[in-house]
RNA sequence: GGGGAGGUUCCCGAGCGGUCAAAGGGAACAGACUGUAAAUCUGUCGGCGAAGCCUUCGGAGGUUCGAAUCCUCCCCUCCCCA
């Protein structure tokens, strides 16, 4: 982390930090040319404000202005949230919901909160498309769309699949890659950086900006992180994801629980190794001199460390070694209860949000994946008692101690 | 405005008067196996319960002993024609 922080002002390694891990620049040449300039580059990067948690899959992005930040550029963290009241379907097949401006705001919050765990706050300029959308009127919203035509927005993958495959598009959408574009224009933005799902709204970018007399921003696109499945992209809504504010302890097991290929990617977008160091370990996992266990371990850690701190994550792993290697009940427990005097087990399973129904409870008892201090609980009917259990346990992850 | 095809449980998708809480797949959860890997295999997967009962198949009514399945009206989506 610490050399990132250096200034780099030769061209040629810029280009090389840029061009890490990035599927697609349009156009180097322009990249180049604009480096030349010796002057901040405008950076920008639209974040839309329906996902309040960032996940690591966001991170990547972000992790990609950190370095054009850490070069002395002038980086743009655009909350969309006049884009967000209408939903932009990317990377989905339906429509979202739209949002109300109430929670739109409530959600950019939470974003700002998040992104200075990675951004450096006082580099970081955090702008509000509300700012200048509000004030474009029907007039400028009708010249900006006479800009485009169906045809060439039909071009765009994602609704060109609805379009064939009969789903709705609303002709609001349609709205949303303009506006990302004007959003470019008004900012007057020399790069946009965006998920490889974004690439069509980045080059309408650049067009609009010919169109009202700038230069076209470079366009440079990220690769979309798999969730923690290692086959779709990772998503709140997916259920995949690993989210920066979970637990250390959270975020340490998910991330182990990767398959070994995935780890190689993961390692690839989201650490601070150099490819260099990352080769060489792959090799010495396939050679059998490293076991890749303790390479993920080393991945797990450096990211939990970077979200929460060296300790954290030296906490993580041990309780993860404990837990799962050793199969053992951790010292610190997270979640704590208080219970009554006696209850059935069924219903404190419920209560502690372990099942969500007692037929969930029963199920699971069925399944023999429920234990009181350590053994396997096979009556549905079984007393929690205060005075003579502690630990309660469903599968692997859930586990509570009483209080008391 | 006219004609046609659709809306099913978290998602996709069967069902088309009773045997349907609703096939199949995916996701999820649990168990086995392991390096808590992944893959694989097995099981579970609306709610409450002992049988049984209750709430679900876009919405509201209706026909029927009985409807996700038939009828009427309404809402929504897609296609074709104008």
């Amino acid at each position: 982390m610490e050399e990132k922080g250096r200034l780099r002002v030769d061209r040629k390694d810029q280009l090389e930090t840029i061009r890490r891990g990035s599927v697609e620049i349009v156009d180097e040449e322009e990249l180049r040319a604009k480096i030349s300039k010796k002057r901040p580059l405008v950076v920008k990067a639209g974040f839309d404000p329906t996902a309040p948690d960032l996940h690591l899959g966001h991170t990547v992005l972000i992790q990609k202005m950190k370095h054009f930040q850490d070069l002395g550029h002038q980086v743009v963290f655009l909350i969309g949230d006049f884009t967000g009241m209408i939903g932009d379907p990317s990377g989905k097949s339906e429509t979202r919901k739209q949002l109300s401006r109430e929670q739109v705001k409530q959600n950019s919050e939470t974003y700002k909160e998040q992104i200075f765990k990675i951004l450096d706050p006082s580099k970081t300029i955090v702008e509000f498309n509300s700012r200048w959308m509000e004030k474009l009127d029907m007039v400028g919203l009708i010249q900006l769309s006479a800009k485009y035509t169906i045809a060439r927005m039909l071009e765009r993958e994602d609704f060109k699949q609805r379009y064939q495959s009969q789903q709705p598009i609303g002709i609001h959408e349609f709205l949303y890659p303009l506006i990302q574009g004007y959003d470019s224009v008004m900012l007057k933005a020399d790069v946009e950086l965006g998920g490889t799902d974004q690439r069509f709204n980045l080059l309408v970018g650049r067009e609009l900006q010919r169109d009202y007399g700038q230069e076209p921003q470079v366009v440079l696109t990220m690769p979309l992180l798999e969730g923690t499945d290692g086959v779709q992209k990772m998503s709140k809504s997916l259920n995949n994801h690993i989210g920066i504010s979970e637990p250390p302890e959270e975020i340490f097991g998910k991330l182990m629980s990767i398959s070994d290929d995935l780890m190689w990617r993961y390692y690839e977008l989201l650490s601070d190794r150099s490819i260099d160091e990352i080769d060489a370990q792959k090799k010495q996992v396939a050679a059998g001199s490293a076991h890749p266990m303790e390479v993920k371990k080393a991945l797990a850690y450096e990211i939990v460390k970077r979200f929460h701190s060296d300790k954290a994550a030296q906490t993580a792993q041990g309780y993860f070694e404990t837990r799962h290697q050793k199969r053992m009940v951790p010292k610190d427990i997270r979640k704590r209860f208080s219970p009554p005097e006696q209850l059935v087990i069924v219903e404190l399973l419920v209560s502690l949000g372990f099942a969500k129904s007692k037929g969930e409870a029963r199920r699971l008892i069925g399944q023999r994946a429920v234990r009181v201090d350590g053994n396997v609980i096979e009556d549905v009917a079984f007393q929690f008692r205060k005075k003579l259990h502690r630990i309660i346990e469903v599968g692997k992850s859930r586990i509570a101690e009483a209080d008391g």
